[in-house]
Order: structure tokens, then sequence, then C-alpha cells
RNA sequence: GUGGCCAUGGUGAAGCGGCCGAACACACAUGACUGUGACUCAUGCAUUCGAGGGUUCGAAUCCCUCUGGCCACCCCA
């Protein structure tokens, strides 16, 4: 073995790639009709920005971060996720004030340094979209709505939206007192980490799978029972929205997210069908973001899928491209006329392929066989000299002449 | 950061101290068919079992160290 990729770092094989181009064509497609516009940002931000907008006290800030030093001493780190470095573009070009509501989506790697295991790598990608400027429900539903409907077109039904509320500022803080002095009586069965949490962040207790934590928090306080006035009505707006569109979706008050920027309305697409990593979607409203990096007091909402789990839900359905024709030669005199039809060929936007090793006929045609290819031809003196040659359609073996011209060769391969 | 399991050819793997000069299957190559695939048949394809050390008359098989992978915990997309 000589040098290998860095651990939890893969190579995307042509195998898996058409895998990786349909989603990415289906999320541009669906997002496209939804009036979002793709953005590019950096893989690469100074520390501070996912620090103040992540959260400082969350694991990913704490201990995933790829963050080094670099030569002029600043601290850049490699992007754990992307709606922070999609935030600062938003603020750094102002286009809050080129439009009040920008519509955004990105796709691209993402880091964390987790050990890896399945459906969790330390290289990863995520497709993201967000909406910044408008607060209301309406938009918690599209964005809903647009999640799905991608689900839908990727072919994947499994997966089933869940949706909470985390309440605001006015609200979050009471909720939060009530349940820490409810989980205070019940320390002796936190677990370590919900017991250290109690300062934190103790809404975590809630999603810990600790049995003592479960037992714990089994009658806690519901957070949907703390929300002042204008989160539930916000709540409410979105779920009637949501029944309006035949979104289905269920309501999971102890979905906590793992960033400290959500407010309000939060939601995951989870699935059974991964291993211990169950969530393939998630995303939520952060109205305090950017103000919080410095911007405008603009409300967002967003979300981010798992490209690599999305891709393992699919598993092998998107088949990869075959040839429409392979031209297999025979003897040296015709590979210049050969050269020439097949350019002719695929200048008509045919795929097709030629013997590049100088192999015999029978090993041309074993490789036109595993390439797939729907039609072959053998072309060689006996050819050139009658100006056609037999065109064998590959799945049955039938075969008919066919002119040594591309506008002759091109129709009937389209049949 | 913590556990568990596993490392044999291009691939999936059998073997678990001498019968291994490493099975079987797939893939690949060549030929039977002097120019035609998929079926059939023949032949070829691991001086070697992740790396290094040790035990032994003898190790892919036992022991140690290292490295790598997978899965799980944690956390998350």
């Amino acid at each position: 073995m000589h040098i290998t990729a860095v651990k939890g770092f893969n190579d995307i094989l042509p195998a898996e790639t058409p895998t990786r181009q349909f989603i990415e064509e289906t999320a541009r497609q669906v997002f496209g009709r939804f009036g979002f516009s793709e953005i590019r940002v950096p893989v690469l931000e100074k520390t501070e920005l996912f620090c103040r907008s992540i959260g400082d006290t969350t694991d990913i800030v704490e201990k995933e971060m790829y963050t080094f030093c670099d030569k002029g001493g600043d601290s850049l780190t490699l992007r754990p996720e992307g709606t922070a470095g999609v935030m600062r573009a938003l603020i750094e070009h102002k286009l809050y004030a080129q439009d009040n509501v920008n519509k955004l989506y990105y796709m691209g790697p993402m880091f964390r340094h987790e050990r890896p295991q399945k459906g969790r790598y330390r290289q990863f990608h995520q497709i993201g979209a967000e909406v910044t400027g408008a607060g209301d429900p309406f938009v918690d539903a599209q964005v809903l709505l647009m999640l799905s409907r991608l689900f839908r077109e990727l072919g994947l039904d499994e997966p089933r939206l869940q949706i909470n509320s985390l309440g605001c500022p006015d609200c979050r803080p009471a909720y939060r007192d009530a349940l820490v002095s409810f989980l205070g009586q019940r320390q002796e069965l936190l677990c370590d980490d919900c017991r250290r949490r109690q300062s934190g962040n103790p809404l975590r207790a809630l999603d810990c799978k600790a049995p003592g934590c479960i037992e714990a928090t089994r009658e806690a306080p519901a957070i949907l029972e703390h929300l002042c006035g204008d989160c539930h009505d916000h709540f409410q707006a979105v779920q009637s929205y949501l029944n309006v569109a035949g979104v289905p979706f269920g309501i999971n008050n102890r979905m906590v997210r793992g960033l400290d920027y959500y407010t309000r309305t939060t939601f995951e697409l989870v699935t059974s069908l991964l291993g211990a990593q169950s969530a393939v979607a998630a995303g939520g409203r952060y109205d305090g973001l950017v103000s919080q990096l410095g911007g405008p007091a603009v409300p967002g909402i967003g979300f981010a899928l798992g490209v690599e789990r999305v891709a393992l839900l699919l598993g092998d359905r998107c088949r990869p491209r075959t040839p429409d024709l392979f031209v297999a030669l025979a003897g040296e005199e015709s590979r210049r006329p050969v050269f020439q039809l097949v350019a002719a060929l695929q200048d008509c936007g045919l795929w097709v392929e030629t013997d590049v090793e100088g192999k015999s006929v029978k090993s041309q045609m074993r490789r036109a066989d595993r390439l797939g290819a729907r039609y072959s031809m053998v072309i060689g003196e006996n050819e050139l000299a009658a100006g056609s040659a037999a065109l064998k359609r590959m799945a049955d073996g039938s075969s008919r002449q066919a002119p040594l011209v591309a506008s002759a060769v091109a129709p009937l391969l389209a049949e």
C-alpha cells in the first residue's frame, strides 16, 4: 500500500457518481421551481465565524472542527456546515439590501473530525437551502414543502418529516428554567453527560438515549406547552399550511438540534434504514443568526441534507449510462475511416466506443458486451470496399446492413 | 475521545499448526470459431496470506506490536 486517502475522506468512484449526479440534478431542478438561486462560498472560513454562529459550547465547535493557523496567524476552519458561510456572504455583499428576501441554495463538502462510521464521514456533502428576510410561517411551510417535494422526486418516500418548535428568546428561557428545575429533582437518573449539560444545553437531555435519561425525562415539561403566544400561533400556522398542501408530518417535541442558532420551527427528515444515523436532512428557523453575525435583524430559515445518506437510501438504482454503439476494428487500414465515422456520430450526440488497444475482433466484441453497448459494428476491408456494414443489435443478436455514413447510421441507432 | 469485530488475488471469499507447491466462484487474458459478444469447453492468472517481530522441526493458521478498515457509543447531515 502506498499513499492512501485521509481517514474519513472518501473517493467518489465512477460507479457511485451517477447517484450523486442524480441527487444534485434533482435538487437543482426542484429548488429552481421554488425560485432559489445557487450560491457558492468557500470551504474555508475564519474560525470565529463558526464559533459565533454554531455556538461555542456545541460539540461541533468544541471538538469536531478542522482548525489550523495559516501563515498570517489567522485561525481558519474547514466549514463543518453550510449556513454560517452563506450568512457571512449575505452580510458581506449586502444581498439583503438588493432584495428583501433571498432564497439561496448550495451544495458541497463539509468537514467534521468525528470517528467515521456508516453514513458519517469526515468529509461529507450537504445540499442546503436558506431563505432570509421572511419570518412568516408561510415561508417555513414552503421550505418544508420544497424539502418534501425533493424527496418525492428522488423517489424516496420513506423518510418521515418531524417538526418541533424551540420557541424564541422571549419564551425559551422560561421553559429552560422549568426544565432545569424538573431535571434537578432527578439528577441521580441522568447520565454524566446530561448532568454536565445542565448548565449549558439542558434541552439535550430530552434527546438522550441513555435509559436513565429517557426515564427521567418521561414526564418532563414540554416546550410546546411553554411557547409564547406568537410562537404558538406561528407553529400552528406552519402546521395548517402543511396540511393544506398535503405534506405529511409528525410532531416531535423532544427534537433538539445540535446548533445554537435555531429558533421556533425546527425539523428533521428521519429514517430507520441507515443504522445509527437516522437524520437524512434537518434544519430550522434562525431568526437571530444574521444580526448575531453583525448583519441586520433579518429572519432566516433553512435546511441541509446529507448527500451520502441520501445516496445510501437510493442504493444502486441509478444505472450508469451505456454506449449507443461499439465499432470494432478489423485491420489497420480501417482505423482512419472509422475514426472519421466515429467523430461524425459523436457530433450527432451519440456515445460511440472503439477499440484503442489493438485487440482481436473477438475481444473487442467481448468489450462491447461488457460495456453494455446497444449496437455493435465490425469494420474491416470488406466493409470499407462495400461501403456498408452489419449493424448488430446486442440485445437479440439481430443485424441489418447500414451504409458507413453517420447520417444513415444515426437514425438507425435511435430506434 | 471510548469500545467491539475484521485484515488472504482485480473482486467475493475457503482454509484455523504439517494434506497449502493456498480451494471454489466471479472478473480478466488467450484459444476452440482463418473477422463478431452474451452460452459451452480448455488453458493462464496470490514464490504468497496488511506490516514488523516472536513461538515452533514446521505458521496464512498461535503470541506481541504497529498500521488499516468496518460497525457501534458520543454527536450529527
